[in-house]
DNA sequence: TTCCTTATTGCAAGTTTTTGCAATAACACA
DNA sequence: TGTGTTATTGCAAAAACTTGCAATAAGGAA
């Protein structure tokens, strides 16, 4: 829940303003806790910002997310969703039911590893979604 | 390069049907070798087939990734791109300069275990997206 | 081969996402 | 505190994607 403020030194460290716009859309993604889609974005800080545009939230959340503000995340088909970025982590989620969970990175830490030295990238993005069947949708399946 | 005539057997047995439409979609998919989006399977497969529209494109994507036929991928930013569902594997991306490769998924099977073993989830899904730096890219960064 | 059921398509209208460009407003510097 | 540079926004139009519905046609059964 960190007030977006902070944020200000960050972007100005690297030649970049900081905005009304951005201000408010940094407030909704750090408030709302989960992520969420531009659509939700803009309904959000759209009461915040008079005059904000659709337009502008789709670029200012590809402007958070490239400069490590913001995460985006493929959850379900096809569309991008954003969160505030405070923690490395990974999501899981049910191709069944659309149950969620969050995975720790350290969990994939050693497959990291052994991806960088069987391709010789060095991997940079820590987030990725997995899908699968939560265990109350397994257990639905057996019968 | 297999003949997509071979799939009318899988779709028949769930009940679907073939159509001069996924005909020309899968050989699409298949001959192409890499992944394309749908604007791309759109625009090759309008050519055998007079009269299909982007919207069947669309759909018939969808249809074929959801019986296993084709994977999508997330590659890059936000847009769901497909590709024939031959062998299991994974994409690794350079943030930097684009270049892609593919990586196995027994590199991941570990992980995949131990991500089962802490959620209690079935992974069901294999394809994922990881982004980094390729070994070119890693050595213009350091200059 | 013909008929019938219903999966699938095309159409057209809607929604979402992207883009170019001129006007605006951060903020570094004097 | 005022001024100039240029990053950022809003606008408007375009491109990409989705959806409901009626017409079509795949393919199982007679």
């Amino acid at each position: 829940m960190s007030c977006s403020q902070e944020y200000t030194p960050q972007l100005r460290a690297r030649g970049y303003r900081m905005t009304p716009q951005r201000h408010a859309i940094l407030h909704v993604l750090s408030h709302s806790g989960k992520h969420l889609s531009p659509g939700e974005v803009y309904a959000k800080a759209q009461k915040q910002v008079e005059g904000l545009t659709e337009a502008t939230v789709y670029r200012t959340l590809e402007f958070l997310a490239e400069n490590g503000l913001a995460r985006p995340s493929h959850i379900g088909s096809g569309h991008l969703v954003y969160e505030i970025a405070n923690h490395e982590h990974h999501h899981l989620k049910c191709r069944n039911c659309g149950d969620e969970m969050e995975v720790e990175h350290s969990l994939l830490k050693t497959m990291y590893q052994k991806l960088e030295s069987a391709s010789g990238y060095q991997l940079t993005d820590s987030h990725v979604t997995f899908f699968g069947l939560c265990p109350d949708c397994q257990k639905s399946e057996d019968v």
